[in-house]
DNA sequence: TCCGAATATGCGAAGATTCGCAAGAGAGAA
DNA sequence: TTCTCTCTTGCGAATCTTCGCATATTCGGA
């Protein structure tokens, strides 16, 4: 089965149609190598089919979000980026010093979630959360309450 | 102390002048029972001076998140509500399907901090976190992939 | 294959937030 | 007090994202 294919699969499951429009976003998301934001991917969607619209690469990322398929991080300064949820799942931390995001395994979120499910009858997506804070370059320097 | 000096005393300990716009809109976030979006802190700061720019507003919110005195949730549709930290540090749980808001206890969160600070030498926030799932309510009727 | 209902798209416009810059106000030194 | 330097503000414009609607497309059933 192509990766196409696959994708399409995954769409009709989820009572969604697989429009060309929509494979191709996915594509540009999956094959990205790390986050791309709203605007990369009608770009490169518009190597191959040029009467793309913007808001239909928003409307197909935020459908992508609630499937789970993609994460929508917070980048600062209003814009968002988007990646594709592979196996890996993990989380970011995002420095408000120097922007760089890192890694955070799953692992450490671990036990959060049912806890919370228990206790508040609340069923977390942990699936990519992120934590602002400061990374190990900036705090030395802190004038993060500038 | 008046809470005004209370305020402006803050803000000079961060290097920050208290301007009267500032304190205006300070006031205007603690004061209010609960979210506050940036327009609605316009709106309340105009009735006593009525040439207060939005974008002073938001500037000011900025900085008082940077200072952790105020908290910013996303409130989905590109929106954000703002909120005064007073001592009690907690979190919220954002429903997908209703869009309301549980608190979340700090305890929860309570060691996560120090494991990432310890493995990758990362100084989390864990002042405010907006975990997002589904509630009580809305998880049986889950349509939440829709 | 053709039809009808429901879903998606493109387009234009609106909404929310951020940015750049020139003018104005605050803080400290002389 | 006055001078200067720096920080803030207001304004206008730009950017990013969302929304509404008419048209076009998709899918299942006849």
């Amino acid at each position: 089965m192509t990766c196409e294919e696959q994708m399409a699969l995954m769409l009709k499951e989820y009572g969604h149609r697989p429009t060309p429009q929509r494979l191709m976003i996915m594509s540009a998301v999956r094959h990205s190598d790390d986050h791309i934001t709203a605007a990369e991917a009608l770009e490169q969607v518009q190597e191959s089919y040029s009467f793309i619209d913007l808001s239909t690469v928003y409307r197909t990322l935020d459908m992508l979000k609630r499937m789970r398929l993609v994460s929508e991080t917070d980048m600062g300064s209003g814009t968002y980026a988007y990646e594709w949820l592979g196996q890996n799942r993990h989380h970011h931390l995002v420095c408000n010093g120097c922007d760089r995001i890192a890694l955070l395994d799953d692992a450490f979120l671990g036990s959060l979630g049912s806890e919370i499910l228990n206790s508040h009858g609340f069923e977390a997506d942990m699936n990519h959360i992120a934590l602002f804070g400061m990374c190990r370059d900036c705090r030395p320097n802190a004038e993060e309450a500038r």
